[in-house]
DNA sequence: TCCATATTTCAACGATTATCGAAATATTCG
DNA sequence: CGAATATTTCGATAATCGTTGAAATATGGA
């Protein structure tokens, strides 16, 4: 990820409604929800709304699709999980830091013993 | 942490210099770089930098100290890491949650929140 | 004390941002 | 087709942001 992205993405997550959206469609899950469903779910006009989805989306941490009249928006986790693994490179000059950092390698689930 | 705080944190990591900055402490690690050493390392105006170390400060992803007649900056990794878990509370309605590519089996790599 | 070093404060400026209202576009249904 | 629904586009506006230059403050050493 180069950091112009990260810059990207951090900003569009840096601003409390475009952050409700987010959430919202993290919690949504790969399924998405209706531009009209969120509008309602955070109260927020409509234009609005799409003017923050324009910044998800390029900043790519939305996708949408149409379904009828509806636009289905869905968060792409991908692109969250690139952007926290760019904020802790090479935490701590390489080391292992400290505190409970996602970036550790996360323990293998043990083999079935022989 | 509170939806504002995220918000808060976001916004000081969204900026080109200020990104570099923090990850420039990061890597740095717990003891932190003198505000005149970084301003050699990225080339920036000392009262710039001043104005983005208040950023990182006031959302509490950087901390300072005197020592002698330098001003000593440290990354505050443990608000990094409460920023990521907020990012992905509930992911997915609390199911784990299978990015992208639902085709394979795909690797094991971030963990889900519990 | 006086001087150099290291950093901060302050006022200004252009640029970007989020929101609004009104109008436009796309889709479905009768 | 024409009406209703769902969302987007456009133009305007106030607010916030990042940078600059000049001056101020704090520390350590001669």
């Amino acid at each position: 990820m180069e950091k112009t992205d990260a810059v990207t993405a951090l900003a569009a997550l840096a601003q409390d409604n475009r952050l409700d959206v987010f959430r919202l469609l993290v919690q949504a899950g790969p399924e998405g929800m209706a531009a009209g469903a969120i509008a309602e779910a955070l109260d927020l006009a409509p234009n609005t709304l799409t003017f923050h989805f324009d910044r998800l989306r390029m900043a790519g941490l939305a996708t949408v699709r149409r379904e009828g009249r509806s636009m289905i928006y869905a968060a792409r986790f991908e692109t969250m999980n690139t952007l926290v693994g760019f904020l802790t490179e090479n935490c701590c000059g390489g080391t292992s830091c400290a505190p409970a950092t996602p970036s550790k390698p996360a323990r293998k689930r043990s083999r079935v013993p022989a």
